[in-house]
DNA sequence: CACCACCCTGTAATCGATTACGGTATGTGA
DNA sequence: TCACATACCGTAATCGATTACAGGGTGGTG
């Protein structure tokens, strides 16, 4: 396949250059175009040969000018470099392109600022929808929020929790549970909590479900000792020295995420300590990466890919409803509808065991 | 910060609806927002008064019509569930909004197809440049590339060998040496190749290298044992089997990538050998967790970060030069700039030591 | 007072599509 | 032959910005 210097077309033929070369007028291009009106089979054919021979592609900036429509969606995460969020992203992606609409990606990074200007970069460029999938409110993406009125938002993973904009996640609080009665019933007593920075409200959710659990086993739930991580394997690597510090004899822990289960491993592992001989560790997301650490990590799974293709439904009734009422998709005057709440499983790998004193 | 029940604005205000309400024209309003042409300070303020009372935000698809420039770039991966790609769209990202261009992110999944549906889409938005991060040369994207002449492309991460665009990637074959060298120091002389389908450009680099640093040694560059896998982890699992039974007494491999490296290890770990005690593994591309599995693994990195960033350069420089000349970039008639080719690194960790034998 | 320069500002064309409306050609029936 | 329905197709307005060009004030100068 060798280039051909061939001197590029600078400059795209429009539907007028196709009008001109095909002898017909631009209404009718577009009408061949589009399908809607019928042509004459004669006429259509030369309006079609004259897009072959000029390459025409109609400009979709134009298009969504007239049409006030740009059939994008803004994607907003906070971390891509977060294992977690690429499958957030996929799933979306998936279903827009089945919708036939694109992705416009903006990585927040973990920095308020920077997601506010992308918000703003989202609604200027007049995209139809925004999902935001994020960790944890942050003050400014709230105050954007009740700001902005012009483009309907659906939550992935978070629910802001007076603002009642539609959302989806997974049950935090039944996570926390099922991760700790996991380890109850392998015979655990001694369990403690590694989470995220108390302004991620999924950590606070989390941490209510294990709660739940302890005092379900007649545990005292005041009595479980939490040590706050960043949601990374350093923040993990950190407060697991912590937490040992706290409580000596602890022999299973429920991480916030993957991230921290592995750091946390990580740990253990140079300070002596086996996983799962010593100490179990469970973990939260289910990314991809926690199957292939040693040990495998046991983990709570949350349907990503339904959450994803609920948003762009979600995102796409929204749109065809956007006519009528508020476009932010609350009902007016009401506090709109509870976010929609998906069940997770447990995952057992290798990361959890009896601990030794059972056997 | 509570819910309030008013009414959304369904139809943004448009520079008409300014000018209306500051007594003034849209020009004067685009003037004033743009500050190009001085306004008098009465004016100036009682149009800024006016954007602020009506929540106006100039619409960036009828700038980009008016303007034929849509400041933003498209940005093709092949694989976004592959954390190598997080890491280069991270940075093309920045890179980008330091020129406040905005990024459409397209994630082939590696489905040839899915990427020239995504290319077409592109072009049809009319995104300033694409950016193609790919793992390797499709055919598809190459009769793509041919054809299409309107919108500048480079690449990262591979060439397209004979078509001459500009191209960013780091040095394959140094990469292969530097792993080979690598392993021939701490003592090994029977080292295997687990590699990637030979669609794949860098993977055929890599392997020259790893031959020539072979070579150098006194080794037949003819008797390395070559598996191909995928290059994701399952690959490497299924190939380190393939290689074991072809080379019984190996004590080092060398992976086509970390994920490879990764399957190795698990496979290698199943079968009962250790790793780096009885046999060493290279990896390569030093994702994000090449450092957190067990062990911590020996890889090779690249400078993706300055990859990205040197995309999205030249890419400016391209569309500055877009008025005249090829829009591709090469210099009307020639070939066109070779290759950038950046330096890579051994990051030695802890899957390779020196083999038993050698103790 | 006349004239000119300069500073602001408004009018209107334009970017590339879509589509309401109306016109022409053709065919049908009386 | 005439009235009228039907099928195609063209004219022109429109989406929301930018900007070339021109016009109106104001002030300075002769």
């Amino acid at each position: 396949m060798v280039f051909e210097p061939q001197v590029g077309i600078l400059v795209e033929p429009t539907i007028r250059d196709v009008a001109k070369q095909a002898g017909v007028s631009t209404a009718t291009v577009s009408r061949v175009i589009s399908g809607a009106d019928p042509a004459k089979p004669q006429t259509r054919a030369r309006v079609l040969a004259a897009i072959e021979t000029l390459g025409y592609r109609p400009s979709a900036v134009a298009r969504s000018l007239k049409l006030r429509t740009t059939r994008t969606l803004g994607l907003l995460v906070t971390d891509i470099q977060n294992p977690y969020f690429p499958e957030i992203v996929r799933a979306v992606e998936d279903a827009a392109l089945e919708r036939n609409l694109a992705v416009m990606l903006c990585n927040g990074a973990d920095d308020p600022g920077r997601e506010e200007n992308y918000l703003d970069l989202l609604v200027d460029r007049r995209v139809d929808g925004i999902i935001i999938a994020s960790s944890g409110l942050q003050e400014r993406q709230g105050a954007w929020l009740a700001r902005q009125r012009s483009v309907p938002v659906v939550l992935v993973n978070w629910a802001a929790p007076d603002m009642r904009l539609p959302a989806i996640l997974g049950d935090n609080r039944q996570g926390g549970r099922l991760a700790t009665e996991h380890l109850l019933s392998l015979g655990h007593r001694r369990i403690g909590h590694l989470s995220a920075p108390a302004r991620n409200a999924a950590a606070g959710e989390r941490r209510d479900g294990i709660r739940e659990a302890l005092e379900r086993a007649g545990q005292d739930p005041d009595s479980l000792v939490v040590v706050e991580g960043d949601g990374q394997v350093a923040g993990g690597e950190r407060a697991v020295h912590e937490l040992l510090k706290r409580m000596p004899d602890i022999t299973g822990i429920v991480c916030y995420n993957d991230l921290t289960a592995i750091g946390a491993v990580r740990t253990l592992r140079s300070l002596g300590r086996q996983v799962p001989a010593d100490i179990s560790i469970v973990g939260y997301d289910d990314i991809a990466l926690s199957a292939w650490v040693d040990p495998p990590l046991t983990t709570i799974a949350q349907p990503t890919a339904e959450m994803g293709r609920w948003a762009v439904r979600r995102l796409g009734e929204l749109l065809g409803l956007a006519e009528v009422g508020d476009a932010r998709g609350g009902v007016k005057g009401s506090l709109g509808p509870p976010p929609v709440i998906l069940p997770v499983e447990l995952r057992e790998r290798a990361s959890t065991a009896a601990p030794r004193e059972a056997a």
